[in-house]
DNA sequence: TATCGGCATTGACCTAGATCAAGGGTGCGA
DNA sequence: TCGCACCCTTGATCTAGGTCAATGCCGATA
C-alpha cells in the first residue's frame, strides 16, 4: 500500500503470476491475445467491499493477488462465508447479471477484469476458456461439498483444524512447498471472519484456537502467525482420514 | 417395480423426459446422434448404493427418473449429504476416475449412462455438451453455497423449513406448477436421510417436523405426504427473505 | 392373526457451543 | 504520550440440539 492513488496498472499476460492457473491457463497465444484486448486491472484495498449481494455485476474477474471472501447474510445479520477467493480464482458468472453474494477484499488485492458481455462472446469463440472454467467450477463444487461436511458434522475444534489445514495447503501450493512435518503461515482472516466461515461465534473460535495451542497442535507468534509443528497431528484433529480429502 | 429382472431398456432421445434439461439439453440433432451412439441405460432399486466413495468410476450419467443422494462419511460414522440428485441432474465428473462420494438410490431409478472416456472425447467435439455442463455445474455450485448457509447458520426449525421448500420447489418444477399458496408433495426422504442432509439428528428432525405441524405451517397425511397450506408461511419459517434465494 | 423389522415419535437428561460481560493487548493518529 | 479503535481472550451462564431410552405404527411374512 505505498501508493494511495491507483497507478495505471498494466501487466503482460506472459508475465502474469496466475497465467497457468486462472481461466486463461489453457489458452494458446492467439486466445491470450483476444483476452488481452478486453482485460483491465482493478485494485482494491483491504476491507473494501467489491460487490454487494443484489448489485448488478457487469464484469467477471480473476484474482491476481490478495484474498477476497464470498458471503451471504440473512436479514437478521447472521452471515455465512461461502467461499475464499485466492489468486487465480474466478469471481462472477458468465450469463448472470446480479451478484448473489457479497464479495469483500480481505487484503489488498489486484484483479484482472473483463466486462461480462465481451467475455461471454469470447467464451463461445475460445473453447479453452470454457474448458478451464468448467474445470475450475467443478473444483469449487468439490470444495463447497467438502465444506458442507465441515459445517454440518464437525465439532468446533475439528472446524478450526480443518480451516487451518486448508489455509496451510493453499499456502504451500502458492509457495510450492510440501505440506508435511513442520510448517508455518500467516492467518489471513480475523477471528470474526473465521467464525463466519466456520458457522461459529468468534468467542468459540478464540477458545478453540487457544485450546489447540495449549495442546501443542499449533504455536502462535502474535495473533495471526501460526506454526504447525506436525501437520499430520493437525490433520488428525480435523477428523479427516489421512489423505485429507480434496487438496484444495 | 413390476419386473424384478431388468428388462432391456431403450429410449429414443427425442422421447426422453429430461431431453431439455439434462446435459444434452442444448444439443442439435447431429450431436444427439453422437450421444445416442454411446449411451446406455441402467436402473437401480431403492436403497441400492450406486457408487461407493473411493471406487473407480468409469462412467458418468444423467438421472432420468428417481432420486439419488451424494454423501460423505467420516471414519467414525458421521455422515453428511452433499447433494440430492433429481431427474436431469448429472452424476460423475469428466476427467476424474475416483468417486469422492457415496451415491445412493433413494427411490427406484433410471439413469442414462456414458462410459467416461468416450464421453470425454465427445465433449471436445460437441461444445454444446460442455456448455450445458458448465451451466449445470455453476447452478450446483450456487445450490451448494446456498446450502452452506443452511448448515452453518440456520436453526433446526429453519433447516427443516428450508428442506421442505427446496423439495416443494423442485416438485413444482417437475410438474410445471406455481409455487405459491397451497401445495402438497411426497417426502422422498426418511427422517434419517433428512437429518443427514441438514446436519441434525433424526430425533431433532422428528421433533421439528411435529412442531411445524403443531403450528399449522404444514399438515401431514401419513408420515411422508406433506401439505403446505401457505407456501409463503413456509418460506418465512426458513428465514429467507421473500425471494427465497436461488430457485433450485 | 401373531410377530417382526424398519421407521417414526416422544420424553428425560446432558453437553457443546452460544450469549453476555468484562478486560487485555497493540497500533495509530492527535 | 495519550487515548481510542480494533482485535482478541477469558469467565460465567444459558440453551438448542444431542444422547439415551422407551414406545408406537405399519406393512410384510408365515
Amino acid at each position: 500500500m505505498q501508493a494511495t492513488s491507483t497507478p495505471k496498472l498494466t501487466l503482460d499476460c506472459g508475465d502474469c503470476p496466475i497465467r497457468h492457473n486462472a481461466v486463461c491457463a489453457r489458452c494458446d497465444n492467439d486466445e491470450l491475445a483476444e483476452l488481452e484486448k478486453i482485460k483491465y486491472y482493478r485494485s482494491f484495498e483491504a476491507g473494501q467491499t467489491i460487490i454487494w449481494s443484489g448489485d448488478e455485476m457487469d464484469f467477471v474477474a480473476s484474482v491476481v493477488s490478495g484474498i477476497a471472501t464470498l458471503s451471504q447474510t440473512m436479514e437478521d445479520g447472521r452471515t455465512q462465508m461461502v467461499g475464499l477467493m485466492l489468486p487465480s480464482d474466478f469471481v462472477g458468472r458468465p450469463g448472470r447479471a446480479i451478484a448473489p453474494y457479497d464479495v469483500v477484499a480481505v487484503s489488498d488485492m489486484l484483479t484482472c477484469c473483463f466486462r461480462r458481455k465481451p467475455f461471454e462472446e469470447l467464451m463461445v469463440k475460445t473453447p479453452h476458456v470454457a474448458q478451464r472454467l468448467l474445470e475450475m467450477t467443478l473444483d469449487e463444487l468439490d470444495a463447497a461439498r467438502e465444506w458442507m461436511l465441515v459445517l454440518g458434522r464437525k465439532t468446533a475444534r475439528e472446524k478450526i483444524a480443518s480451516l487451518l489445514m486448508i489455509i496451510a495447503r493453499r499456502n504451500a501450493a502458492l509457495n510450492l512447498t510440501r505440506v508435511q512435518g513442520k510448517l508455518e503461515f500467516d492467518l489471513p482472516l480475523t477471528r470474526e471472519a473465521m467464525s463466519d466461515y466456520l458457522g461459529l461465534t468468534l468467542e468459540t473460535v478464540s477458545r478453540q484456537v487457544s485450546a489447540l495451542k495449549r495442546d501443542g497442535v499449533i504455536e502462535l507468534k502474535g495473533k495471526r502467525h501460526v506454526i504447525v509443528p506436525d501437520f499430520d497431528a493437525l490433520v488428525n484433529e480435523a477428523g479427516d482420514d489421512a489423505d485429507g480429502g480434496l487438496p484444495v
